[in-house]
DNA sequence: AATTAAATTGACCGGTATGGTCAGGCTCTT
DNA sequence: AAGAGCCTGACCATACCGGTCAATTTAATT
């Protein structure tokens, strides 16, 4: 058997795969220790190097782990028929906040992998794991005609996304922080500034 | 003479403070290297232990000249007469950016500090420092009349923080890549979101 | 119950990097 | 040429590094 992971206990594997996220989140590549790792998954030396043979190797899994768990979510979860910008970067921040809760320094290792990679490394790497949803997430479906008329679409989009974006920041601190996030005062939130972004942006 | 700073080299203090809130804005604490941290600056092991006696100092020194320097130049060049939020926003943007190109790592580096500090720990340094400043900053003196009349006022100030810092935030990595970054472009485009906004969100 | 197979452990390895020291070197002014 | 004040970098004990592997525990098979 190649891959020694599979068969490991669902609830073990999260739990390693959080443990490596956190602290190769707080720490570079090099800085980062595997004796750290492992006490806190709580297994030892010796199974984490049965499960993936080296830091190198832990290290590549993880990255693709990240970029395929997110990506396969939204793209499983979204309704892609939605033409409303607004209703889809919801959906898209409520996916996110889910995938984010189960594994929480998800974000943190994402920015590591963002300030290590050029852009054109990262694109490869999305072009082969999870094809075209670069273009899909943002557009595909979306009924452009349902912004104001005289309104520069562009900067509106980043506005839209950038907020929705902080405030998902916002969240996964406060479940860092330990915090049980209440589903529903976010679905609040989040219905509170689409009204106020449909307002200002939309017809 | 106590503070062995000041006799020093302008130049030669500034490449200090970089190299030090670079190296602690990419390792925490413990796995932040003196070593490196004289290397990139160019002086001897011993003159850093000179100036700053022990790791921790250098630390704490980073720590009250980070939240000095970017206050106090906020505080200094803010037209405080100025009732338009947008125009506010866009001024401190304009300070902020000046005082990250100085700084590259500064940015970073308050990044470290939020995540090791309570907010009530934040407030309090804030408080002795530079006393007011977060009532003041996006609050004295602006007309909140000028909003739409049926908007939520709180949600629509955090989306024009939020788009200001995220704007931010994308210039400092292209000048962290070493890109020249031209002024006068970036002036555009805060100005070309500034409409977007007022258009929105403004009477 | 006995035997075999598979999974897990942690003490141990050579090697690297750590924060901090301090005797001596260098460069000025007098 | 002498003294004063910066500045240097080899040096210290020590802590931790990624990775190994014989020994032990757990599970499966007979």
């Amino acid at each position: 058997m190649e891959d020694r992971l599979s068969n490991l206990d669902s609830e073990k594997k999260i739990k390693i795969i959080n443990s490596a996220m956190e602290e190769f989140s707080k720490n570079s590549y090099d800085k980062a220790s595997t004796n750290r790792i492992v006490e806190n998954a709580g297994i030892s030396k010796g199974s984490l190097f049965n499960y993936f043979q080296s830091k190198e190797k832990l290290y590549n899994y993880l990255e693709i782990f990240s970029i395929k768990e997110l990506a396969n979510e939204i793209s499983k979860k979204v309704n892609w028929e939605e033409p409303d910008i607004l209703k889809r970067i919801k959906e898209i921040a409520l996916i996110k906040l889910e995938v984010f809760s189960k594994y929480p320094y998800l974000l943190g290792f994402f920015k590591r992998i963002n300030a290590n990679k050029s852009m054109e490394e990262l694109k490869t790497i999305y072009e082969k794991y999870v094809p075209n949803i670069y273009e899909k997430v943002y557009y595909e479906n979306i009924d452009f005609s349902l912004f104001k008329e005289d309104i520069q679409v562009k900067e509106v989009m980043n506005i839209l996304i950038w907020t929705f974006e902080k405030m998902g920041e916002n969240y996964i601190k406060r479940i860092k922080s330990g915090e049980k996030v209440n589903t529903e005062e976010i679905s609040d939130e989040l219905d509170r500034y689409m009204e106020v972004l449909r307002k200002g942006f939309f017809k």
